[in-house]
DNA sequence: GATGAAATTGAAATCGATTTGAGAAAATAT
DNA sequence: ATATTTTCTCAAATCGATTTCAATTTCATC
């Protein structure tokens, strides 16, 4: 059913029924009323894609996936249909082949200007980070989830990753820990460098010294937990406590500690980031697991809904929000104990 | 930049330049080389929304994601985005509001009428799934990942939950044990009903009676697995074993076996279904997990290749495919010692 | 060199909506 | 009763491509 028949059908130009149906205030609510219920009646849709040629809006917003199929992607994509839901909108996918630089760029610029989406949001972004520097340049709304450094003013919303850290670090401190491991995330995103500047600033606060021999970077794996966590216990001054990025690095240092016979709270203390998945929870862990919490679900809808108001209008600029994170103490921490070296 | 901009530029008519773009042969091989390699020094690239109206295609699949948030969506459509990659589609993920069903028909004809998308993947099919029925009935291209029983002809492609859960069990048996529980993925799923088909004939095969006492249904979270492996085993005849629907599931039982002093592999036997996650492995788990194992990954990539096949003209009839599933032997599986009662 | 076939090219119609600018009808003011 | 404003409606232009159908050019053949 076509705009022009279903206008015939009613004695209406097609003018009439489509303001009508977009609530413009130029037609008679008796005639809205009565274009409406037909509509419904008839089944009668504007064609989405001569709506979208024709305002250049698209009602979607892209979002760029690595391969890597992280498992927090599923959480935050749910966070922002939860928001969705009741906007004539959705999330486009795009797949990002491989992660080489040059690839990565084409690939945003193509997607600004495919006009496929009316914004874009970012992930994971780096330090300095040309995506941004690009999306900006091409005048394509976008919103930053995490923060960059880079020179361009931009959209964000990113959780206080640095305070976190820093906060879960000093308690450890406080129960008389000093050799620490960091376990973080892949290195070049900045939300691993904040959790690393969060973790020195800890130490060096309470004047101890870092050991790049206590840090590791990598993708958050239960595998890559457990093989760092294990070479680090093995050192000759093996580590009290663990600072990890992820619920499944946690679960490959528990395995870790495990396997060389520490207990897990009194030997060796453990406090992760729980991005607060459905499936498996800190709480649950045994015994439950001490966490920087923050729910990537909550992320995703609330960027949702602002990427919604930088489509209504809203500035860019003034678009910056630092979430709190929590630090939830639980029974994977515990004083020091001095290791039987 | 505007087709018709672009090809005054090149000294052309828009017919030509689209026809030597889109690759039609009428074109010659000079005129074509001249205008792809004008394309991409002026950046011309066709307004994607304008070409949709025109062609009636819109380069997108629809996925509608349910509001759960399940961990194996984000690896299905990592899958489905490595196929996708080369070819100019994207996937369109459709937030699910309510799973109540009216609300969840009316979902699905909107999508299919509003030509958003040009296929619908449908996931976790039930034995009588109305949304085939829709679907076939509007003719709008669609696969099914699972099967249905509907009556109606539908392309799908799925795993041998029947076939993987009988061998787990018979193996099970094999090994000695007869009380065998099972802990399954939420009722109404057609997985879930083959899976516990499987099950069912295994011990029927050999001789044991089905204990409904033994049986659980419910979703795929750590969680739920503790709860129902804690209160089975708690029963004056406790099971040696069990057969469990994912990962997380399996990662309760062992929690609830742990805390209640059982060994793994030797007190309680443990197979769980392994959909190959990048972040945590059965190998992994301690005692490693012997798994019935299937690729959700693959699954993607075949089901996005499969909707391809379809919209080039392929008949739906004649799709459907049935993967095996492997059974892998690990620590968590062993002979049966009887229960101190 | 003329002829017909094959290879190229282009003008114009089309996809299905929105929206501008203008006209008719109704309501209000003089 | 007429003039003026306000409210409602519509014809036609437009968005940016694709594609049909017709025209032109090139080429091979006699």
């Amino acid at each position: 059913m076509k705009l022009k028949e279903f206008a015939k059908q009613l004695g209406l130009s097609p003018t009439t029924v489509s303001r009508a149906l977009s609530g413009y205030p130029e037609v008679s609510e008796v005639t809205r009323a009565r274009v409406v219920q037909e509509a419904v009646r008839l089944g009668y849709r504007p064609n989405v894609n001569a709506v979208r040629l024709k305002t250049g809006r698209v009602g979607a917003i892209g979002v760029v996936m690595g391969r890597a199929g992280e498992f927090h992607f599923a959480e935050f994509m749910a966070g922002m249909a939860e928001r969705l839901i009741t906007e004539d909108t959705d999330i486009l996918v795009i797949p990002m082949a491989n992660p080489e630089y040059d690839a990565e760029m084409q690939l945003y610029r193509r997607l600004a200007e495919s006009q496929r989406v009316d914004a874009i949001i970012v992930h994971s972004p780096r330090p300095n980070d040309q995506r941004i520097a690009l999306l900006h340049e091409l005048g394509m709304p976008f919103l930053v989830h995490g923060r960059s450094d880079i020179d361009v003013p931009h959209p964000w919303l990113d959780i206080d990753n640095e305070g976190a850290v820093r906060r879960a670090t000093s308690h450890l401190i406080d129960l008389g820990h000093t050799r620490i491991a960091m376990i973080n995330g892949r290195e070049g995103a900045t939300y691993a460098l904040h959790r690393d500047i969060g973790y020195r600033s800890a130490l060096q606060s309470h004047g101890i010294e870092v050991d790049p021999q206590l840090i590791a970077n990598g993708n958050f794996t239960d595998e890559l937990g457990f093989r760092f966590a294990r070479s680090f216990l093995e050192q000759p001054k093996r580590p009290t406590a663990f600072v990890a990025g992820s619920m499944m690095t946690a679960l490959g240092i528990y395995r870790a500690a495990r396997s060389l016979g520490l207990q897990i709270g009194s030997d060796v203390s453990v406090i992760a980031h729980d991005d607060v998945f459905p499936y498996l929870t800190a709480d649950n862990m045994v015994p439950s697991l001490s966490a920087t919490r923050s729910s990537m679900r909550a992320a995703g809808t609330r960027c949702a809904d602002l990427v919604l108001q930088l489509l209504a209008g809203r500035s860019p600029t003034e678009i910056h929000e630092l979430w709190p994170v929590e630090l939830i103490l639980r029974e994977s921490t515990g004083p020091v104990r001095t290791p039987r070296t």
